[in-house]
DNA sequence: TCTGGGGTCCTAGGACCC
DNA sequence: TCTGGGGTCCTAGGACCC
């Protein structure tokens, strides 16, 4: 049977979580900030209203946001994820078949199971009303036999209220089709970014269906192989699988900026300790060992700080986080200039392979060695997760942390940690 | 003064092989 | 005067996504 894609996707996601537990949020203009609250990374519609746009630094939206009493929150990741996990368990509910492609994103393979709630829309419109009842959250669903066009009809069900968020392509007359791709920009197309749309418009091609009626030979060889498949993806010839088993990641990146400047080495390395640490626990998780760490710091100022990153190849493929560490701290010695402030540290992974599959050396002689390791690794997971992250930690990773990330706004952890929980009263 | 943190894929070009 | 024809692998850079 060939499949039939449900994308969905929840309204405003972070900002949507907060306003479940916190309702005075309902109605009113309200942004969630990244991490180190720096920029605007969600917006409720009144904040869109406002013209507060995706990605814009805080600083220079605060006068705005004062004038029109806009509500201001920290990320609040431990939330979002627990909530996005919630979502998740629902959708596997309705479909076996689904791929989780971010927080607040999921492709779901409907062919076997729609027939069975009365076609697309109704399958929709269901999936919307247990969301909501069961989490709170509000979702909107495009189906349709590809991705990209489930993605566009997703952006019809969202920004159309006739559609009453749930729109089913394959449930609209040609005509339709082709009236909602004249109507939709060329740049709200998945897979065309900033850059491949101002190229686009200076063709001629202002729409999606400018793009759907261009040649595949002469967007393959203007462009890329990669437009071509988009295009035939709104044609209607599925080119994107599925990706319900996910693979394990290629690189693997931890790094964040500081709370405020930080010259001191035993400050950089604490962080980067800490980093470390993370990212041989994202390591653990997918069951892979690191061949290669990449060690980054970035000065300030933000726009013409330099960048200094060097690889160095560890002396064994691992995922003990001493000898991440080990590696990391020595890098952040050899990187470092005395009187530079730097301003973010973080360290990429790469050369991943499975555990299970590693090459060892010829006359290795460390395999009970490395047997404890992974036993004391195993051990120090397991309770990390049960008491929480960093409950046990290398000291290497500081005590006080005083470059820690500001996230002066942070909503509880309501769901995930006992003394946050929501009181009624 | 003040600007996030992750990821993926594709392509071109260079090094190297026979 | 005149210098082949295939390949693979790796890396850097650029585009995209959320």
């Amino acid at each position: 049977m060939a499949p039939y894609f449900a994308l969905v996707d929840v309204n405003n996601f972070y900002v949507s979580c907060e306003r479940v537990f916190n309702p005075r949020l309902e109605g009113v203009p309200v942004v969630v900030l990244s991490n180190n609250d720096g920029c605007v990374v969600a917006r409720s519609n009144e904040a869109k209203a406002l013209g507060i746009p995706m990605g814009a630094p805080w600083f220079q939206l605060r006068d705005l946001a004062r004038r029109h009493r806009v509500r201001t929150l920290s990320s609040n990741y431990e939330l979002y994820g627990d909530m996005s996990a919630r979502v998740v368990a629902i959708l596997r509910d309705f479909a076996p078949d689904i791929e989780v492609y971010s927080i607040d994103e999921s492709f779901l393979d409907v062919a076997p199971v729609q027939a069975r709630h009365g076609g697309g829309t109704a399958l929709g419109q269901a999936l919307r009303r247990r969301i909501r009842q069961w989490t709170g959250l509000p979702v909107c669903v495009g189906l349709a036999p590809t991705k990209t066009l489930a993605k566009l009809a997703n952006h019809l069900a969202k920004r159309h209220p006739e559609f009453d968020g749930v729109c089913d392509w394959g449930a609209l007359s040609a005509q339709e089709q082709s009236a909602w791709m004249g109507r939709v920009g060329v740049g709200e197309i998945w897979g065309v970014g900033r850059r491949l749309t101002g190229q686009l418009q200076a063709l001629g091609m202002r729409s999606v269906r400018d793009l759907c009626l261009a040649g595949r030979a002469f967007l393959q060889a203007r462009f890329s192989v990669v437009l071509a498949r988009v295009a035939d993806e709104l044609r209607g010839t599925s080119c994107l699988d599925l990706e319900a088993m996910a693979e394990p990641r290629q690189q693997i990146i931890v790094s964040r900026s500081f709370g405020r400047p930080v010259t001191a080495l035993a400050e950089l390395q604490e962080a980067l300790a800490m980093h470390a640490a993370r990212a041989a626990e994202k390591l653990r998780a997918q069951r892979s060992v690191a061949a290669l760490v990449l060690v980054s710091l970035h000065a300030r100022p933000f726009r013409t700080g330099e960048r200094f990153e060097r690889a160095f190849a560890l002396p064994e493929p691992t995922d003990d986080t001493r000898l991440l560490t080990g590696a990391v701290l020595a890098g952040a010695g050899r990187l470092f200039r005395a009187g530079c402030a730097y301003r973010k540290a973080g360290l990429l992974l790469s050369g991943l392979s499975a555990r299970d599959l590693c090459q060892q050396d010829l006359f290795d002689r460390g395999a009970g060695a490395r047997e404890r390791a992974a036993r004391l690794m195993a051990v120090m997971d397991r309770i990390n997760r049960t008491y929480g992250p960093d409950t046990l930690r290398s000291a290497a990773s500081g005590l006080e942390r005083p470059w820690h990330m500001r996230s002066g706004h942070r909503s509880p952890r309501y769901t995930t940690c006992w003394e946050e929980l929501p009181v009624v009263s």
